[in-house]
DNA sequence: TATGATTTAATCGTACACGATATAAATACA
DNA sequence: TGTATTTATATCGTGTACGATTAAATCATA
């Protein structure tokens, strides 16, 4: 029984790695045009969304620490995609903002990922199905890492 | 329809993204006390399964390229839970073999991420379903990319 | 209102991860 | 035999990722 879990741990931990692995690569192949990453393209979905958060707020969105985030925008500034702004109430606060291109090029870009993601002949079942379970998996693995927080 | 799809495809990027974060905090927290990553951990789990493969071998098995296996190979060598040696026979291949650490080890780090996981509450059968969808997805991710080196 | 605690970003060090390139050994074959 | 191609590993540059630390602004409250 111990064993029987273990052997299944051992198989979900290289799938979910290896399944990350190859969303990477399909992404970063669908947006080699736009010089955008696969992360890159996380955020500014994220931003589509909702415009104008603190870099706070969107790293609690995307699940990224200001150790990663905050490079990130900065070569997202630097490509033209988003600002940083400083707030002038709460210095402490900077605001991240959606620059022209970013509006103009969100269907060129959304196109060209799902033409991509169309060639894997994945079912719209298949995919909500997934889905669900990968949902159900991440609430309670969040769980766990709140409870040991505590 | 095509929006449907674009709004499932979004949200199934993210929770890969996100379920393989937290499977990456899961087990960096169980191995912290072996000096241990998890992608570590995941070569370990292929060299315990079948040692001594060449860098080539293992890197189809675990899913990297040799820019990524390469230095973390020779991190874990200086760590002592590995060793590569040049083959004799044919001078380009190098062989990964596991040191007696590895061996004596595995049981306790083993049982020790069995007991981090178990605290999630995953049932076998969710963990059984969940892989199953997870490897159906990765075999066509799999399939579009060799078509597309082709 | 001074000051200690909290909040928010930025920085640092280590470790992946990938594509491109380099290097050297082995093989093919003209 | 000699040269072109292939194969296996190593290195390089860029970009995540994370925990720990730092620094500055704000807040709480004595």
């Amino acid at each position: 029984m111990m064993n029987d879990f273990l052997s299944l741990d051992k198989q979900l931990c290289f799938a979910v790695y290896e399944t990350a692995g190859e969303f990477n690569k399909l992404y970063t192949s669908a947006l080699k045009p736009f010089k955008l990453t696969y992360p890159q393209y996380l955020v500014l979905l994220a931003l589509w969304e909702n415009d104008q958060v603190t870099m706070k707020q969107l790293g609690e969105r995307v699940n990224l620490g200001t150790g990663t985030l905050n490079p990130m925008i900065s070569r997202m500034q630097e490509k033209g995609w988003v600002r940083k702004e400083r707030s002038t109430e709460d210095e402490r606060k900077v605001y991240v903002a959606l620059e022209e291109k970013a509006f103009e090029e969100k269907s060129s870009i959304t196109k060209r990922v799902a033409e991509e993601i169309q060639l894997c002949n994945i079912s719209m079942n298949e995919y909500g199905e997934l889905m669900e379970r990968l949902n159900e998996l991440h609430k309670k693995m969040k769980q766990r890492s709140k409870s040991i927080d505590a």
